[in-house]
DNA sequence: GCATCGAGTTAGCCTCGGCTAACTAAATAG
DNA sequence: CTATTTAGTTAGCCGAGGCTAACTCGATGC
């Protein structure tokens, strides 16, 4: 399974989610946070188990995989930095954010590395 | 007809085409440039042509209208800054120019005029 | 003890945007 | 004049990733 960029969202919700949230995240709040519905969310699940990105436990909670957590954190990394960026140069917040999540998915290592490494120096 | 990326992506390859070869384009340019199979741009082309963005002349020839030249225009300026502000922070010039292909679609003209804006200050 | 509600799954539809196979029609070559 | 090459179109497949409808199943309420 080659993971799409839709997968790196679900990933990096999850993560988010359970971050904030501390305990456990369930499909319907993944389902709530993206405005995705429940059988949209319940085929990502599937689909990220079989590529050994999280699992489930016992209670139906999603548990990222050591894989499925580090996916999850460089898309979240990506996601800060290019939203601090683009608010350093003067974007609003809510449109920086919303941009950081779609730039964060297409860029590759080595721009986002320059781009880092340019946000450190302004 | 709601233009999506990819309608976008054959207006620009189109618009640089004209410019580069002086002479009118044809669809299998297009298909040679682009790397995809002549009857992808056919269907491409008649739905640009049904969204108003773009008429064939008697040779077949692939001509822009107003509309789709501007379009065009757009795209293309975002491909230049970002492709500039990309190498501007050290980035090697083809990866830029991969990478400001995707993005070109997906940030608002917010965050593009801020970029635009930035580069111009560094 | 039964009814209802909430979470998740299954089945199947849709659009977008690639693709191949196979056709048409015009231009060119021998 | 015929044969081939070139450009474009038509028909139809496929995967990604949304969706709704309708089901299952466990927990909760009366």
């Amino acid at each position: 399974m080659t993971l799409q960029e839709s997968g790196e969202m679900y990933l990096e919700t999850i993560y988010v989610l359970t971050k904030e949230k501390g305990t456990g995240v369930r499909a319907i709040d993944v389902s709530e946070h993206m405005g995705y519905s429940k059988p949209s969310v319940s085929r990502a699940v599937g689909l990220l188990k079989q590529g050994g990105y999280l699992e489930t436990d016992k209670d139906g909670l999603l548990i990222l995989t050591d894989i499925g957590r580090a996916v999850a954190e460089k898309t979240y990394e990506r996601h800060s930095v290019l939203s601090e960026f683009f608010k350093a140069i003067g974007v609003d917040a809510d449109v920086a954010s919303l941009d950081a999540c779609k730039v964060e998915h297409c860029i590759s290592d080595d721009t986002f590395e320059a781009i880092k490494n340019h946000l450190s120096k302004i």
